[in-house]
DNA sequence: CACGATATCTGACTAAAGTCAGATATATGC
DNA sequence: GCATATATCTGACTTTAGTCAGATATCGTG
């Protein structure tokens, strides 16, 4: 009926409007929607106003006339940033919090009124993940983290299920050689996160052992954030990682259930080798030398 | 890691920045952005002054003062309507019509460069479509319709397709009685089309027999519009026509494998009856008395 | 045809957003 | 230490959006 060009529009006009409703629910506060973004903005935690300024695209006059009015209302305070002192950082001041709290409690309400009238929740949410993750793709950062932290769990969590549901056999944790959380961290080896707004898109592990290969494991891409090239660059920041840890040689271990995961390995130099190791799980083995 | 509402306000962060780059690149065009919504309108078909007003939410002078500007542009001309001399109605010129296809070439271009970078374009539509229809809910409107319409036929496209994948022994429309289109219109029956912002949603026929009873058949919900009600409300509308034609017993078949059918006809008022037909296809029977 | 209701228009205003040319203070490289 | 670059601020503007109180013309009804 609609060709694809059609159905982009489409939902173009239907989130304008439903945008433009969220803008004016902020306007009850009795402040411009200008001055009401840019407390928020300091409220999650943006504090260079350089930044503040970049990130809501605003002219350095006009951005500097709004810091006055919020000061005016005493909701933030500036003070010169300690490495550079033309810079200047924001903060809220304790009326500020409160103020940027009641921002807060608008939006949860709206998003929690929205769940509230539509039964389909988890279809929903996981649309609304994709669509978030296509936009913000560029936005997209991965960072190295502590495989004990709450965003590397939650990726292993997924991970673990996602293993379940697509082995025949099943997946269980503990029949699988885990790899011991110290291992990959520095010096012995590196754990990488993916981050788009707050949202764990994906990781990957770099295991030191003591042999003289080390491994990459728990390699996981969000389904919501699948084909947009997020496995390669996980991928390449690992062996990144492996080449500032003087490691030259890496192996990993994998199943042919996985099939996007050994095409990708194949593409980008990773060479079949027979199984090294004797966990029950993988069927297909790699290495690739750096 | 993220509860729904923060989900859902990471999809609208996503979102509004988007909104604002659609916006913008409106501006390129030199002309205001409320100035450029009302041709935008107008181009879209609408043409009563009072409708597009309500439609963009405007006063009515400053609605005045943006259909001058347009005027003073000669893109449109503004005629009194001929039933109503108070109203007016607003038209395109040629120059009119050249300046709104350069905004739809925008707005095509930004889409398909959209589509163009991300791969997974399917999985992304059908997600947009999901959202499209959830926060269009209550713009979803039910349109009598003839059967043989491109929007009729789109839905029971969609409809034989969906049985096929659900049905063990797959569909083949040749083998089940399909129903002639001429029993699908008044007087001897209706044929009903949920329609979103473009987009058919959903559609019922009523189709009239030579026996003391009509039956209802291919009632079909689009993916991206259930858990709405949707389907509860094109079969309030067959009723609703069946009772105009004077229709006192409705009938239906159907078959275990569509369950969410099962269940809302058992919900709204149906109770089983033998098989009444030779229809390969179903395996449970209602009936309805009105 | 008088009356109130309705649709649009006009004039006079305000608020918000955005622009631009300097001014000021600080940092950096030579 | 000096020239140049950078970050922010200030003042003087313009444009856009929006509001509101009437004015004007037309409609529907009795």
């Amino acid at each position: 009926m609609l060709d694809p060009v059609s159905r982009v529009r489409r939902f173009n006009r239907a989130v304008t409007s439903a945008v433009g409703a969220l803008d004016t629910s902020f306007l009850g506060r009795g402040r411009p929607l200008g001055a009401a973004r840019v407390l928020n903005a300091i409220g999650h935690g943006r504090s260079d106003v350089g930044d503040i300024r970049d990130y809501l695209g605003l002219d350095s006059g006009l951005m500097s006339r709004l810091l006055r009015s919020l000061e005016d209302e005493e909701l933030i305070e500036t003070t010169a940033h300690d490495d550079d002192a033309r810079r200047r950082i924001a903060k809220l001041t304790p009326a500020g919090k409160r103020e940027f709290n009641a921002y807060e409690a608008i939006s949860n309400r709206q998003a929690k009124d929205f769940l509230a009238h539509h039964s389909q929740r988890e279809a929903l949410l996981a649309a609304m993940d994709l669509i978030a993750s296509a936009l913000g793709r560029d936005a997209t950062a991965l960072h190295e983290m502590d495989p004990r932290s709450d965003e590397a769990r939650y990726c292993l969590g997924e991970y673990y299920a996602e293993l379940a549901r697509r082995f025949k056999q099943g997946f269980d944790v503990k029949l699988s050689r885990d790899p011991d959380a110290k291992d990959m961290v520095r010096p012995r080896g590196s754990f990488i996160v993916a981050m788009s707004d707050g949202l764990p898109l994906g990781c990957v592990g770099l295991k030191g052992t003591s042999a003289e290969y080390a491994e990459i494991k728990r390699l996981w891409v969000a389904p919501a954030a699948r084909g947009l090239g997020l496995g390669r660059r996980l991928m390449d920041a690992a062996e990144h990682a492996a080449r500032e840890l003087g490691i030259a040689l890496l192996r990993l271990d994998t199943n042919s259930a996985l099939a996007e995961a050994g095409q990708l390995y194949r593409r980008s130099g990773w060479t079949e080798i027979p199984r090294f190791n004797d966990d029950p799980y993988p069927d297909l083995f790699f290495e690739k030398r750096l």
